[in-house]
DNA sequence: CTGTATCCCCACGGATACTG
DNA sequence: CAGTATCCGTGGGGATACAG
């Protein structure tokens, strides 16, 4: 028996019902955490958006990435692909009705980080200034 | 002059009020679009835990992820820790008032996950199972 | 118990060039 | 215009060992 081992302070009485609903996010934020995936959902939700277009407006990424973050956001029936066969080609890409719902969480995640973008930024820096953990800085190990 | 360049069809009628928040998203995702940080903060919403409980209480994650993801979060203001002088070492973490405030809109998020995850997996799934990339499946054609 | 230090792998993502 | 293919650097994150 292992000594000093004391028994669950905490009986099951919390069967964790969040446990469930955090899988959940997880799995919401590996498919909408990427670097990109909510700034297209973003630009197309004022409306359907070609490729070139959506490149433009978000300013920065890459063609490959805008390629595989789009086909990400259509596998998972967030955005629909169309393709008009013209020539030159022109694919448009807009929100599905489900990703329009996505619209509404991710809002309200986008108000939070206004709202408190200051004092995270307040906090880190406080953090940063405050003195090294520093218990012995053994950088003179020679 | 490239040719057939067409002007902007769309005016700068819309500031695209989006952008701003866009921004913001994407540094609350960077900041906890990680792996850990949403399942850190949804453990703690329930009440302080000490470090092994907390890493007992996820499942998967490795001590060094645990460290990290909870400084990343203290740095940030959104947990505190507190470390009993005893031996062996006790060290409690638990949400700040601003922590709590993130659990609402991760909350929503999660919710969202939960209602349509069924949606997505589907769509996963016809998304694979549809025959092949096949290069000139151009809708109209035939 | 609560970390820190190392090693190491590989997925993410950027740059570039080529095709339909 | 809208992709695809290739190369390649960076860093997230796991496993392990060690320290206070």
């Amino acid at each position: 028996m292992s000594p000093g081992t004391v028994k669950s302070l905490e009986p099951a009485s919390r069967p964790d019902p969040s446990s469930e609903s955090c899988l959940a996010v997880r799995d919401v934020l590996t498919r909408v955490g990427d670097k990109w995936s909510v700034q297209v959902v973003g630009s197309l939700g004022e409306g359907p958006l070609r490729f070139s277009d959506l490149k433009r407006a978000i300013e920065g990424i890459s063609q490959r990435m805008l390629t595989l973050t789009v086909r990400g956001l259509e596998r998972d029936g967030l955005v629909t692909r169309t393709v008009h066969p013209t020539v030159p080609p022109r694919v448009e890409y807009a929100l599905t009705p489900l990703g329009r719902t996505l619209l509404e969480p991710v809002t309200v995640l986008g108000q939070w980080a206004v709202q408190h973008r200051a004092e995270i930024q307040a906090s880190r820096g406080s953090y940063d200034a405050r003195p090294q953990p520093a218990p012995f800085t053994v950088i003179g190990k020679k």
